[in-house]
DNA sequence: AACGTTTTCGAAAACGATGTCGAAATATAA
DNA sequence: TTATATTTCGACATCGTTTTCGAAAACGTT
């Protein structure tokens, strides 16, 4: 903080300003743009802001000024009056791989517009428990971000004075401004990727039942087999609740079986990496003897060996479409809709056909 | 950058009659707390600020006013007068798993101060070439941002006005605003493990020649080196510009020299995992009939098979420290040297004793 | 009761930009 | 030339907050 000491309003010091001037704040604004360009702040920031009433030679004296001088608008004097900041704001629980593709889309979307992003992680705070998109938001909205992304909300999304976005691979659609990938086309496919392979007796290992990504997996899931003309057999269906060990005791369960199953669909790819180690623990060859899909394509997916088959969230076109969304959400347009991304099948080592018996 | 017309034309008119002055009606202003509490706004802004001078029974009824109303300081006000955003940015040239851990560090370090963190992905512009820290920098400081962190810039560090930390693996420290890894020891480190495992005769696979780092590491390595009594071999140091396909064809060179070296300590991991898929190729076992040890300790290297041995960046303690470096700064306090993370090793399984001839 | 001292409080001036609205300058029409 | 339409431009109020500085109030001391 700086006082400027022997400063009277009206009659700018410039004689003795160089020296003075730059210590306390060689910032330049529009007044000394105005002042060395002889017109007024109002025209200068016509100029700037590209509005009509301006003739073609002053703006092209101003513009040279502005070059001259360097000057940049000050986002937040331009913020205060026009009561928007030109910010978005993201709300990630955690800088994760996850997290990644997601900044990396949102980031390149934005790119070219006039907004900018910051970027925030919640729940690495001591007390950090559910409801920091709450905490956040009523600190953040209106006043610093002009609008939000939340990705995998732990709470309904509270009622902002800005709007939001919600990227949730999990909870499923909740509201018109939400973003979610194809979980039960995504387990379909999956499925009938096993199916087309050959495969008759297919296991799952289900998530978390708490989440709606779970339940609609193992729709996707039963959906394949009922299109392809196969039985139900609950004996194939396990618990694995999105992790690791308990896919493991899953996986076990399901190969333990006195009929077991040739395939299995794990819900994410955390338990079909799991149920793949388990699988060659119990002297299985994966992919011959058993074929492992996942769900995610999680970076390990690709580094496993087998290297893992999955269906893949497209985390970077969901990042993009979320901020599409919200652009037009803070052009006035209504979201009426939510969106669904696709899931794409992405075969690799961990499936091939089915064994012949 | 002065927005020029074309991007401005992209921006939808609000026409502020209806939305937009809704939005701004509803914000509870320090004036309408003033009004509701019976004080003056300096009085709030002293009780909001924890001034001193205001009683403790005004101010509690101050308070209470504040919860009932909801009132929240607008930072953008705050920031015009005060001339601080208590915002800082990281500029990062792109959202990736080396920057993540860096985010987190800076996150967690941040949390309990009054910053907050804005991060931009440079590179990923359509122009996006080296010197994109520099039109970041000039648009954002001393307007937006109060501080910056820049992830391994390409140019020198644009002056600028406001205070900037460089987090820089690969350039060194090259002012006293600099965060880097110890490099030289870390290399020396990594030798030393292959010597203590009774290796005699090391390779070296070098790294980009014009980044600092690969000196640092070559001349870490050949400290070991000499510090062990063993003489340095001109044959059993190549070329592998930290990339992939070069580290191979280097590795190819030396194991296939007379007298192959028993162990390879790369200059980075990158380039020890293609060393070891070009000692399986060439029929040879890691770790059995060659270690192979290599530098940063990326996600992968705990995934491959053999599991990498390597030498890790500190990440999220660099970002921490980053922090820290800054807040130092924007405290007032001069900044004198640079700060040199340790390097620590991380033994895995692609490292071994040596075989006995 | 009169005086000095310390607290407590409020009026008002910035901070830098935007947008309105009327005045001045210029172009067009009569 | 005069009257009118059209540009072009600048004075000024405003956004919500911080901070200075002087006035008023409260307190303590003779």
């Amino acid at each position: 903080m700086i006082t400027p000491s022997a400063e009277v309003s009206g009659i700018p010091e410039q004689s003795p300003g160089s020296a003075l001037s730059q210590s306390t704040t060689n910032r330049v604004t529009i007044n000394d743009v105005a002042q060395a360009a002889g017109v007024s702040v109002s025209t200068v920031s016509k100029v700037v802001n590209a509005r009509y009433g301006v003739a073609p030679s002053t703006m092209e004296r101003v513009l040279q000024v502005i070059a001259e001088l360097g000057y940049e608008t000050s986002l937040v004097a331009s913020s205060l009056r026009s009561s928007r900041t030109n910010i978005i704001g993201i709300l990630v629980a955690e800088f994760e791989p996850f997290a990644l593709e997601l900044l990396n889309g949102i980031s390149a979307t934005l790119r070219g517009t006039q907004y900018d992003l910051m970027a925030y992680a919640g729940n690495l705070a001591p007390g950090g428990r559910a409801g920091w998109e709450h905490r956040s938001l009523s600190r953040l909205g209106g006043t610093l971000i002009d609008g939000a992304i939340i990705v995998t909300p732990t709470v309904e999304i509270p009622h902002s004075s800005v709007p939001v976005i919600a990227i949730d691979p999990h909870a499923g659609t909740s509201g018109p401004a939400a973003i979610d990938v194809d979980n039960f086309g995504g387990a379909k496919t999956a499925t009938e990727h096993l199916i087309s392979l050959g495969h008759r007796r297919i296991g799952h290992i289900k998530g978390r039942s708490d989440l709606k990504s779970a339940h609609l997996r193992e729709s996707g899931y039963r959906q394949a087999l009922q299109d392809a003309g196969i039985s139900y057999d609950p004996q194939l269906v396990h618990d694995g609740d999105y992790q690791r060990d308990l896919a493991a005791i899953a996986a076990t369960d399901l190969l333990t079986l006195p009929q077991p199953p040739t395939a299995i669909f794990a819900a994410n790819d955390l338990s079909a990496l799991s149920a793949i180690e388990t699988a060659k623990s119990l002297g299985l060859n994966v992919p011959n003897d058993l074929s492992v899909i996942g769900f995610d394509d999680i970076p390990e997916a690709a580094q496993s060996k087998p290297t893992l088959s999955t269906v893949r969230q497209p985390m970077h076109e969901m990042g993009a479409t979320a901020v599409t969304l919200l652009l037009s959400m803070l052009a006035g347009e209504e979201v009426t809709q939510p969106a669904q991304m696709p899931a794409s099948l992405i075969p690799r080592e961990s499936t091939a056909t089915a064994p012949q018996p």
